[in-house]
DNA sequence: CGAAGGAATGGAAGCGCTTTCATTGTATCT
DNA sequence: AGATACAATGAAAGCGCTTCCATTCCTTCG
């Protein structure tokens, strides 16, 4: 009864304290935190005592006060472009799943594609002193960098590729994907090529890396469309008619995304455009709607959620000390042959 | 030059704190943590130097340590049950948006439609002590209810309507949304009705809604069938299958969300199926493929976006104090017919 | 049985801020 | 010029924890 007047008591003056109870299980403060961190050190009579008042008293620790003292918040921050966009939201839960297992937290900010943005959610961020931060990646205002390198915590950049990244990096090169597709379509060999895409970085790498490979062989047209990403179904519908209505001959597309192919496919199909013979699409990201467009989505494969898991592991392990991390660590990517190329 | 020595000093010592800048500015803490809280408060010229000092050390100010003192942390925690499944992703940009705007960041969880989770989770978020917290749904498990209340913050609960929210509530009736399209179907007719539905409670509820506005009309048929949540295109091909093999005569269906919908959608379109004469078919969600099935899907669209900025908007308010909030702020939702039903 | 050594616990200091209250500076008024 | 008021600044305390070091309590061994 006693006890549970202090306890009373304290609901009005707050939450409780560690020391609240340590005072109700007849110990210290510290012993109460160790047997919260470090139960190992505590006598089993003890720390059954304090587990019971913990219980009984729904007693929560403070983190921001735990994260003071001892540097450490086992919070995990990631910035990425958009949440609402398929692409990473898988990225986000494979991430998720790997630090909350590991007793770690994540902070999501997003950034919309937008590098000013993504330099005020760092500033944001670091003020909270995360152990490890994900960028999504890897062009950064220098500010960014600037902020970023001279936080000296662990940091992994995720969906792209670089020999030199600022810390830790996972993913794979866009260029490669868009010469990989480029060589899928030559094998068919179509009359004309193009690529309807966005304009964030990686978008940007893709097609450079198509139009490379096209070199010599044939000229890219792009659309004449402003297409921010997230690019959409409707991008790709305007961009697809433009291009059919701009040119005869057989047509070999690659898209930025699958949305954006989803979108191309439907002008073709309203259209009676023969796939694959006429015309040829080809997406990226298999999403989950591709095998079941008409006909079905060819797409450029990357197992998203795989991205989120190496990226956890890769900064636990930098935050445990681990002086041996990959500083790139590459994601596979093939094509899906389905019915569009 | 001085200056720049004690900067790289205490760059070895970890980031530099608000008394280092106070030191080179020539003023005291407390007038650096108001330049940076209230800078009204500080004469221009005084500012002005804090915020040079500020600027060339990259100073970025401690929030666990201000949260502590403060007991205010401007972090609201949002426990959502996937970010994979499109329907949360947009409630969780709007949301994100709007507490952006106020200077305040997210703190996100996964529950993954598991209610021991969502205990856990809350437990490991209110260690952060937020300044609000955002849960979905209006089920939770009684210890989860206990530290809720027990924690004395601003709770918005979400996608869903009660008369006794634990706080303040965001979202809509689904036993309504259930109802409404049962009326739908009923207006043109059909011999059959059937629901394939996931498990979790708000697909429930769509589900009893729409059961009990048939009941004495018609018996409803639900496909015999583990659905988890999230379900799958798959479920509901797999539930379509068996329904059309079941029996015989047109048949109304109300799928659990689009994704079930489309599923369905592709099995009658491989049995060809005639829709929506012989078969109807109504999803949830209004998903960006919807438009562009074939025929195009019938669905319930609901304003997911506006769900996160009203709860937002919600618990902003509270947090300042504000005690005239609706305990419970209703959602519009409607069905857009197109070629399914 | 006393010494030695490890297990278990506690005291004090401090993490980097904000809050409260006190003090100093500066302008305004009579 | 002195009183008054407010603007601007500072000193001290404390937010709730962890870390470091000191102390106490057992157990074990010669």
């Amino acid at each position: 009864m006693a006890d549970y007047e202090k306890i009373k008591q304290n609901v009005t003056n707050g939450p409780a304290t560690i020391a609240d109870i340590a005072k109700l299980a007849g110990v210290s403060p510290v012993t109460v935190s160790r047997a919260i961190n470090t139960p190992h050190l505590v006598k089993p009579r003890t720390l059954e005592a304090i587990e019971r008042v913990i219980a009984k008293t729904g007693y929560v620790p403070n983190l921001l006060a735990g994260g003071l003292a001892s540097r450490k918040t086992r919070l995990i921050a990631a910035i990425v472009p958009s949440v609402a966009s398929t692409i990473f939201a898988e990225t986000i839960e494979g991430l998720n799943a790997e630090l909350v297992s590991a007793g770690y937290q994540l902070l999501l900010g997003l950034s919309g594609y937008d590098a000013s943005r993504e330099l005020e959610l760092t500033r944001a961020i670091l003020a909270r002193r995360p152990d490890g931060i994900i960028l999504t990646g890897i062009t950064h205002l220098k500010e960014t960098r600037a902020m970023l390198t001279g936080a000296g915590l662990p940091i992994v950049e995720i969906w792209d590729s670089t020999p030199s990244p600022l810390d830790t990096a996972v993913g794979f090169s866009h260029a490669a994907v868009g010469s990989l597709v480029a060589g899928h379509l030559l094998i068919r060999g179509y009359d004309r090529y193009a690529q309807i895409g966005a304009n964030d970085p990686r978008a940007v790498q893709r097609r450079d890396g198509f139009v490379d490979r096209l070199k010599g062989i044939a000229e890219v047209e792009l659309p004449e469309l402003e297409m921010n990403s997230p690019s959409t179904f409707r991008d790709g519908r305007v961009a697809m008619a433009q291009l059919l209505d701009k040119g005869e001959g057989s047509l070999g597309v690659f898209c930025s995304s699958d949305v954006v192919a989803h979108g191309a496919l439907a002008e073709a199909h309203a259209r009676g455009c023969k796939m694959p013979d006429d015309l040829a699409i080809i997406g990226f990201g298999d999403f989950d709607f591709a095998p079941h467009t008409h006909p079905p989505l060819t797409t450029v494969r990357i197992d998203r959620r795989d991205i989120g898991t190496k990226a956890a592991r890769s900064i636990l392990r930098k935050i445990d000390g681990d002086e041996n991390v990959e500083a790139m660590i590459n994601i596979d990517f093939h094509i899906v042959a389905r019915g569009t190329a």
